[in-house]
DNA sequence: ATCAGCAAGGTGGTCGGACCACTACCACCC
DNA sequence: GGGTGGTAGTGGTCCGACCACCTTGCTGAT
């Protein structure tokens, strides 16, 4: 049955390994109910304690999911299950590590928003015009704030790369954008936030792409570069 | 001391978040060590297993270090750190999803390339070079696919942004690359392959920033476009 | 005085069992 | 037929014990 424990690392390491492979190698389809906790243990010879944080773990990770009564069940994998934990990322990051990710996220928002501008449908542009229309229409920053991310999200989710869109979800989680947020604010930079997503919706409507890329990219650039300052001083 | 217990999610999941919070609010710094499992179990008011669940899963994103018989650590929080599980959603995507995936790559590994060419010291290019000759010197494909990690590696290392390096490190993670690798190899991709290699160097020898970033994006697109036609068929 | 070697305490790792909270399902009653 | 209650089964939590490993500091010979 089993040939010769292969005993390298933690008991509980061992079987997210397993679980894992059981997933890649496709005897667990996404979707479907794993063995109970009992059960999975005794399978791999294990402790329900040992297996249960295993069964954590991967909880954490996006890929399974436990629901209290009923069972344990594998995440649809889709890019969304996966890349929360991208979020943990931007969250602890701090110093010149926040100018890095907000570099990648420069490169990313700017292809994104490209793509978008081929590709967004009139739905898609009336909700970002909707947003763009209530982020100037008050001075609450928490308001502001909130429809700032969901004008990036409506523009990402056009791009139609699920992949990039979580990623860009995850770079701009809340707490992310609140730390840089705050001081940002105190420097009449609202005003030129509004310019600058004007700009983005401008070359969205004329469905210039390039315009699109360099607004985009302008706009995190802005950010980054008061970060990099910020840093400095 | 405690102000009337939140009650929300599982007991695992608020140690979770409290430890998290404890670091984003700096109490506790990289490198630290924190209080024994039995005594963090006690000052949140929980059981130990329950706690440990709760480590275990930090752990696994890289948040946490335990080392057995000497205590629980914060790691440095760098890119490398955090970025570990990256290499999980790659290597559980499948279908379409692979794609989306390749397409992120080849816009961070045509930046990252772009930026190297302008940034890559002579030891830097040097080893580019070794690991160019040492692909061309031998046709055994797992010798091949290392040195191709390894020339993109450095040339991701190359660029300055580690937490980029450490995104586009998950990508090509073993698992990934010799799931396309495959298929790749039988249509005399080989050849190409080298071929793009050759120019990606020669745009860095040439310090051409637009030409090492055009000809890292073809490199991923061809890839990109090989895959997309496999899953068409 | 120096240092190799040993011993004890402390730490994370594992185990087994017990009980609770919740869900799903089904037989039962109206 | 449609609620209604119960019941078995599931994940969630807790406890206590023991093991494996590291750290520390003492011991003792050199």
């Amino acid at each position: 049955m089993d040939e010769t424990a292969p005993q390298k690392g933690t008991v509980t390491q061992r079987a997210i390994e397993r679980i894992k492979a059981m997933i890649a190698e496709g005897r667990l389809e996404p979707g479907q109910r794993l063995p109970t906790e009992r059960d999975l243990a005794a399978q791999l010879g294990m402790s329900r304690s040992s297996m249960r944080e295993a069964i954590r773990a991967l909880t954490v990770l996006g890929v399974l999911e436990a629901r209290h009564g009923s069972g344990i069940y594998v995440t649809q994998l889709e890019a969304g299950d996966l890349l929360e934990t991208f979020g943990v990322v931007a969250d602890l990051s701090r110093g010149p590590q926040l100018v890095e990710l907000l570099e990648v996220r420069r490169v990313l928002e700017s292809t994104a928003t490209a793509l978008a501008a081929a590709r967004i449908t009139a739905d898609q542009l009336a909700e970002v015009e909707k947003h763009l229309a209530a982020m100037n229409a008050t001075d609450d920053p928490e308001e502001i704030l909130a429809h700032d991310l969901a004008f990036h999200r409506v523009i990402a989710g056009a791009a139609g790369n699920d992949t990039m869109a979580a990623i860009l979800e995850g770079l701009s989680s809340r707490t992310f954008r609140a730390r840089v947020w705050r001081g940002y604010e105190e420097e009449g930079a609202f005003a030129r936030t509004r310019r600058e997503h004007a700009a983005i919706h401008r070359a969205l409507v004329a469905r210039d792409p390039e315009a699109a890329r360099a607004a985009a990219a302008a706009h995190v650039g802005e950010v980054e570069e008061w970060l990099r300052a910020q840093l400095g001083a």
